[in-house]
DNA sequence: TGCTCACTCGACACTGTGTCGAATAATTTC
DNA sequence: GAAATTATTCGACACAGTGTCGAGTGAGCA
C-alpha cells in the first residue's frame, strides 16, 4: 500500500492517484447508504470512480481497507463529543451529559452508514476490529476517569459496580441506540427523545436519582 | 419450501429428509463456532452432512434460511427469561431483574454464535429483521408493561423517558452487552460481573437508588 | 408390477474475486 | 528536452462460490 492520506488542506499538490482514491471512497461512502459493505461488489467502486476494476486493488487492498480509510475520516468528530463529559466546568451533569450524548447522535446522523458498516466489519476484518477497540477504549477509559472523579467528590453512587465497568455498559448502550436509531427514518422528534432517554439512565446510573 | 421442522418428541416418523436437515443445521450450528455466516460456503455445510453440494437447495432456500431455522431453535429459550421479571411476587425487584438478566446471559454464553450470527443477519435477511423485530418487540413490550405497573404503585421514577423508550434502551443495552460478552472467553467471573452491572444500571433507571 | 414422490446428484451458466504482465502517463534526472 | 524512473491504468486469466436444471435413484404404496 503505497497510497498516504492527504490531510486535508495540506499544501502537497494532489496526484493523480489521491483524487482516484478519493473518488473510490467518495462512491463508496454513497453506497453504502443503500446496501452493506459485502453487497457491494468492488466494480461498483471503481466504475462510480470511472476506473477499471482491477485497478481497485492499486489504490486498497480490499473493500474493508476502503471502510477503515472511510471510518478514521468520520471517527475523528466522535472522539470530540467524547471529551465534552469530561472536564465539565461548574456545570450540572445534565447538561454535559446530554451535550455529548447529542453530539454523538448528531454524528450517527451525519454519518450512519459508514459507522454501521464499521461496527459490522470489526467481526470479520482484524484491521477494523482493533480500529474500534481503540475506539472503545478512549471512550470507557474517559468516562470511567470522570465516573472516579464524582464519586471521589461524593456526587455519584458509589460501587460496585466498578466505574470501569459501568462506563463499558453505559457506552455500549449508546453505541447500539445510535445504530438502530441511524437506521430508521430521520426524525427530529425521536432523535430528542432517544437522547433525553440515554441522559436519563446515564445520570440515573452514574448520579442516582435527585430528591 | 417444502421441508416442515418437526416438534422435538413429536411421533411421527422421521424422514430421510428430516435427517439431511437436521444434520446440515447441526454442521451449520458447529461451523458458526468459528466463522460468521457469510464465511460459511454451501459445501462446507453439505459435505458435513455427507450430501452434495445442490442437495443443499432442495432443503433450503438460501444460508439465511438456515440461520433462521436455527434461531427459531435457540430464542424459546430468551423468552422463558423475559418473562421472568414480568409479574415477580413478592420478590424484590432486584432478584428478579437479576435473575432475568443472568437467564439471558446463560443463553447467549451457550449460544453465542447462532445468536451473533442472528443479530449479524438482520441486517442483510428481511426474514431474520422480520423474526428479530417480532423478538425485541415482545422484550419491550413487556418491560415497558412492568415498569408502567410498578410506577403505577409509586415504586418507581415516574416519566419521562416513558416506559418504552426506557424499555428499548435497557433491551439494547442488555442485548449488546451479551453480543460482546459472547464474543470473549467463557468466564464465570466476567458473567457475573456483567450481569450485577446491567441490573444495577436497571435498577437505578426505573427504581432510582435505594436510601 | 408399476406409480409416485421424496430425495439426490453432476453439469452448467453466471457473478465476483484477486493477480499478473504489459501498456501508458506523469515525474524526475541528467 | 531526452532518457530513465516511477506511478497509474488496463485486459486477460485462474479460481471460488452461487443457484438452477433435468436426469436419475430408491422406498413405499396402490
Amino acid at each position: 500500500m503505497m497510497f498516504v492520506m492527504n490531510r486535508a488542506g495540506s499544501r502537497r499538490r494532489r496526484s493523480k492517484g489521491d483524487l482516484t482514491s478519493q473518488a473510490i471512497l467518495d462512491t463508496a461512502e454513497q453506497l453504502l447508504e443503500t446496501k452493506s459493505l459485502d453487497e457491494i461488489a468492488v466494480d461498483e467502486l471503481t466504475s462510480g470512480a470511472g476506473i477499471s476494476r482491477s485497478t481497485f486493488y492499486f489504490h486498497f487492498e480490499s473493500r474493508e481497507a476502503v471502510l477503515h480509510a472511510l471510518s478514521e475520516r468520520v471517527v475523528e468528530g466522535l472522539y470530540d463529543s467524547a471529551a465534552l463529559w469530561l472536564r465539565r466546568g461548574s456545570e450540572p451533569p445534565a447538561e454535559s451529559i446530554r451535550r455529548a450524548i447529542s453530539g454523538t447522535v448528531a454524528l450517527w446522523r451525519a454519518h450512519g452508514p459508514v459507522l454501521r458498516a464499521a461496527v459490522r466489519a470489526r467481526d470479520t476484518s482484524e484491521v477494523v476490529r482493533g480500529f474500534w477497540s481503540e475506539v472503545a477504549r478512549k471512550f470507557v477509559e474517559s468516562t470511567a476517569q470522570q465516573i472516579e472523579i464524582e464519586r471521589d467528590a461524593g456526587v455519584a453512587v458509589p460501587g460496585p459496580p466498578s466505574a470501569r465497568a459501568l462506563a463499558t455498559v453505559l457506552v455500549s448502550m449508546n453505541e447500539s441506540m445510535c445504530y438502530s436509531l441511524s437506521l430508521g427514518r430521520k426524525s427530529a422528534a425521536r432523535d430528542r427523545e432517544v437522547v433525553e432517554t440515554l441522559t436519563a439512565v446515564w445520570l440515573r446510573a452514574v448520579y442516582g436519582v435527585p430528591q
